[in-house]
DNA sequence: AACTTAATGGGTCTTTCGGCCCATTCAGAT
DNA sequence: ATCTGAATGGGCCGAAAGACCCATTAAGTT
């Protein structure tokens, strides 16, 4: 159902941005379409992607992150990450449009569910700190909120390189027929006709791990 | 053939360490074995997982990463990492044992380029740096260096969901008992038995990517 | 009480897949 | 001049997979 979330990223060192982008990206709901290593090139980069969510370090070279942020007209969400837990910038931040103020001290979990909350449009200086964890679970497309448990058992079998009908049915104690059953309410459900494709669906959507 | 490089990394914010984990996890070649947020952790974590390299960052509090480092007796190949481009800390960095020293301003390519220099013996503050172009494609395992061009392309194939062979000789413009052919030697050489295992297997080796 | 859905199972039929035999061509290495 | 390996192709056959029908049970919902 919900939109893969779009986000730019500015940071101007470039080991972090490589970082978070493989982070990020590897979440089945939070795609990174674009990332700048200067505040100067934020406002035609955001022009160009249209991204849902921002995440912009405060301190770069230059053009620092929020006066960065201030000259963008049509701003989307901001989250503003710094690497000290400084709370002098909070209000600054909180003045340039930004919805929210993070520590690169959080672990990787907490930003996505952050950024969740601001795509959703809530306001993180305003909100209870509570409120993320109402968005720390990834939020899976419809297709992958479709498939049941015992058909993610089935999946998790085949991303674990046990393919064949037979091996999968002594795994899961249940008969070869059942298998195929739930092999075929995958395949509709994910749209595709044969396991290979299952597989590369189900890494795609995150379906093969249990949620951390 | 070569071995997969375990690498523990010391940082302290979480997001970089979260972010650098999944990047470095990516490469087929470099497995992040340990993570601490603090120059104090350190000298356990090197004892507990034996890493082939050390990556650290100098800024930490209480205990900085170069005087963690030098209190480590059996010191792995270690890379210092700095936010400030600062040459600084470099003289004391080799002093404490240190086999190179980069900025965070990197990308991420670089970075792993690094550390296959530094597993593989070489100096970085000796050598010239010309010496990391012959690292920085990833090494692939014995298993993935077998596969040829055209089997990769019948891999790749099969990761981007094209996957009955009439579809991939489509494809790449070949007859179907060609596509059957091709499939049958990849089976071999990778040790499966069907295309949704080959799927699973060319993920993980990295097979599916054509080389940043 | 009626309804839905997940999970389990059966049967049948056609297509596809994978294993095993083989040949030809061409490029590069010895 | 020979040899090897990669890439292309053929045929054959048994086993597996996928598509299509179906039923039963148990757990929730309304």
């Amino acid at each position: 159902m919900t939109d893969t979330i779009r986000v730019v990223i500015a940071d101007d060192h470039q080991l972090m941005l490589d970082g978070l982008r493989q982070g990020l990206d590897s979440l089945p709901d939070i795609q990174v379409v674009g990332t700048v290593v200067d505040g100067a090139e934020l406002h035609a980069e955001v022009q160009a992607k249209g991204p849902d969510v921002l995440l912009v370090d405060v301190e770069m070279p230059k053009v620092t992150g929020l006066s960065a942020i201030s000259r963008i007209d049509d701003l989307p969400p901001t989250l503003i990450v710094t690497m000290h837990a400084a709370e002098e910038y909070a209000a600054t931040a909180r003045e340039a449009g930004a919805r929210g103020f993070l520590s690169k001290g959080l672990p990787l979990p907490q930003l996505a569910a952050a950024i969740r909350a601001v795509a959703d449009g809530v306001d993180l200086f305003e909100s209870d700190p509570r409120v993320l964890d109402a968005y720390s679970a990834p939020q899976l497309s419809s297709r992958a909120e479709a498939i049941t448990g015992r058909e993610r058992d089935v999946l998790r079998c085949l991303v674990q390189g046990i393919s064949s009908t037979d091996d999968i049915a002594d795994e899961l104690y249940i008969s070869q027929k059942t298998v195929k059953n739930h092999l075929a309410s995958i395949y509709e459900k994910l749209g595709v006709n044969d396991r290979a494709q299952a597989v590369v669906e189900a890494m795609k959507l995150g379906l093969d791990r249990d949620w951390d």
